[in-house]
RNA sequence: GUGGGUGUAGCUCAGUUGGCAGAGCACCGGGUUGUGGCCCCGGUUGUCGAGGGUUCGAGCCCCUUCACUCACCCCA
C-alpha cells in the first residue's frame, strides 16, 4: 500500500468541518477589519524566498522544497506567504491603487522540517498584512483581531508576548553590545549558540539551555538600545494595547526567525501545545517592499499556524459536522424510484437528505439514519404506495405520523426548515 | 541533521520460559418476514511495519532497515 509522504497529513471528514468554521470565523473578522482577501501561487521562483527571508536562515538553507522545472528554473514551494504577497503588491502596483492595503490570504506553506507535534512539512497559515501604515497602532490593531479571534475560537491560555526588534539605526548599535556581552561569557555558551554568535547573535536570547540562559541574565536587552523613533513607536503600541484591554508580555528575549523584521514583534503562545508553543507571530517589516525592488512602504503582519490552532481550540468539532434531516427508506423497486426522486427534490430546495441506493432491508436502513444522525426517516414500500401515505418518523421523539404521497416534499419542509 | 519511545485487525490494545494469531470497539447478518439506539447470537477483517539471522518451531531472541511519535535544532 502507497503511505502518504513523511509529514504530510489528510484532513477528514470530521475534521474538515472545523477547519471551515475557523476558516469562516477569521474571513468574516478580516473582513471587519477592512482586509481582503489575496490568493497568490504556492510556486515562486527560489530567489523570491532566498532575498525576503534571509540567505542564511535555516528556512532558506535547508528547509526548502526546491527543484528545477523542465526548462531549469529553480523554483520552490512557498514556505511561508509573506514574500508572495510582497511580491504581488510590487508587481501589480496595489499601492497606487491605495496607499494602504490590507490584505489577508490562507493556505498551505512547505517546509521540510523534522515532523513533530503541531509541526507538519505541510503546513497551513492564514496570514494577515497591513501595507502602507508606519503608525504603531496597525500593529496593535493586529494583535487585537488576534485576540479577538483566539476568543471566538475558544482558545485557552493564551499569551501575547511582544518586543521591538528596532531599526536599521539602532539595531546595529545593540547588535555590538550583545555581541561584547557574548565575548564575555563565550564560555559558557553551548555549542548551538557558540554558532548562533557569529551568524544570528539574536538568536542566542531565546536559547533554552540552561548554561546560555545564565550567560545571558544580564545581558543587554534591544528595548534599552531603541532610538527615539523607535522607542516612541513600541511605546505607542503598547499604549494602544492597553487602551484595547489587551493583556500582554514585554519578553525582552522574543525575536524572529525571518531577517526582514523590524521594530514590533509579537508572538501569541499557549501553554497547552508542548513545545510548539507559538500559535501566530508577526510584526513588523517596514524594509522588505523596497529590499523586494519596491517602494519604501511600510509593513507589518502576522501568521497563524492553522493546525496548531485547530488542536488549541476548545470548540466541539462534532457540533460542526452537518447531518441530514431526512433520511428515506424505500422498500421495494418502485418505492425506491420514488425515493430518489425526493431525495432529489428537497436537496435542491436545500433539506439534506440521504437514503439508500441499494437494495438493502429496513433495519439496515434505519440503522444507517442513525448512523448518520438524522432528523426524519420516511418510510415507505408496496403497502404506503399502494395507500397513497408514507410514515414519517421523528427520529428524536420516534412518534410516527402518515404523510399523503402528493404532500411528501412540503411536508418535510416544513418540519425541516 | 541528532537523541528517546512505539510499531500486532479499520480503531484502541492484550499476547506467558519461543509452541495453532486474540479481545473490545467498528462493520455485516440474525433474534424481530417492515422500524434505529439497549440486549442476545453469529460472521468478516491480519505480509504481527519490512528484510535477514538463530531455532524442529519466532509476534516474542539477534542484526539491519523503514515508518510513526516526542524532544533538540528551527519555526506557525
Amino acid at each position: 500500500m502507497i503511505q502518504i509522504i513523511r509529514g504530510f497529513k489528510d484532513i477528514l471528514p470530521g475534521e474538515t468541518e472545523l477547519w471551515q468554521h475557523i476558516e469562516i470565523c477569521a474571513r468574516s473578522l478580516f473582513e471587519n477589519f477592512g482586509f481582503k482577501e489575496i490568493r497568490i501561487p504556492i510556486l515562486e521562483k527560489t530567489e523570491l524566498f532566498a532575498r525576503s527571508i534571509g540567505e542564511d536562515t535555516d528556512i532558506v538553507e535547508k528547509e526548502m522544497y526546491t527543484f528545477e522545472d523542465r526548462k531549469g528554473e529553480k523554483i520552490t514551494l512557498r514556505p511561508e506567504a509573506t514574500a508572495s504577497i510582497v511580491r504581488s503588491l510590487i508587481q501589480h502596483g496595489l499601492y497606487t491603487k491605495n496607499p494602504v492595503q490590507k490584505l489577508y490570504t490562507i493556505g498551505p506553506m512547505f517546509r521540510r522540517e523534522r515532523p513533530q507535534k503541531g509541526r507538519y512539512r505541510q503546513f497551513y497559515q492564514i496570514n494577515a498584512e497591513i501595507f502602507g501604515v508606519g503608525s504603531a497602532l496597525a500593529d496593535a490593531e493586529l494583535i487585537f483581531i488576534l485576540m479577538t479571534l483566539f476568543s471566538r475560537l475558544s482558545v485557552k491560555n493564551t499569551e501575547a508576548h511582544i518586543n521591538s526588534l528596532g531599526c536599521r539605526e539602532c539595531r546595529p548599535i545593540y547588535k555590538e553590545a550583545l555581541n561584547t556581552h557574548l565575548d564575555d561569557f563565550s564560555s559558557m555558551l553551548c555549542p548551538d549558540c557558540v554558532r548562533r554568535k557569529s551568524r544570528n547573535p539574536l538568536r542566542v536570547l531565546d536559547c533554552k539551555v540552561p548554561s546560555c540562559r545564565l550567560a545571558m541574565e544580564n545581558a543587554p536587552a534591544m528595548v534599552d538600545f531603541l532610538c527615539d523613533d523607535c522607542n516612541a513607536h513600541f511605546e505607542e503600541t503598547k499604549q494602544a494595547l492597553e487602551m484595547l484591554k489587551i493583556p500582554f508580555i514585554l519578553d525582552r528575549n522574543l525575536v524572529r526567525g525571518l531577517d526582514y523584521y523590524t521594530r514590533t514583534t509579537f508572538e501569541i503562545q499557549t501553554s497547552v501545545l508542548g513545545a510548539q508553543n507559538a500559535v501566530a507571530g508577526g510584526g513588523r517589516y517596514d524594509g522588505l517592499v523596497q529590499a523586494l525592488g519596491g517602494p519604501q512602504i511600510s509593513a507589518t503582519g502576522f501568521a497563524i499556524g492553522f493546525d496548531r490552532l485547530i488542536e488549541v481550540s476548545d470548540l466541539d468539532r462534532d457540533s460542526f459536522v452537518k447531518s441530514p434531516h431526512l433520511f428515506i427508506a424505500a422498500l421495494g423497486e418502485k418505492s425506491r424510484m420514488k425515493a430518489f426522486e425526493w431525495s432529489c427534490r428537497l436537496g435542491e430546495k436545500g433539506i439534506r437528505t440521504e437514503m439508500e441506493l441499494g437494495k438493502k432491508g429496513l433495519k439496515s436502513q434505519m440503522k444507517q439514519a442513525d448512523r448518520l444522525n438524522a432528523g426524519f426517516v420516511i418510510i415507505m414500500g408496496e403497502d404506503e404506495l399502494s395507500s397513497g401515505s408514507v410514515v414519517l418518523k421523528d427520529m428524536k421523539t420516534s412518534i410516527q405520523e402518515q404523510i399523503p404521497i402528493t404532500d411528501v416534499v412540503d411536508a418535510v419542509m416544513r418540519r425541516c426548515i
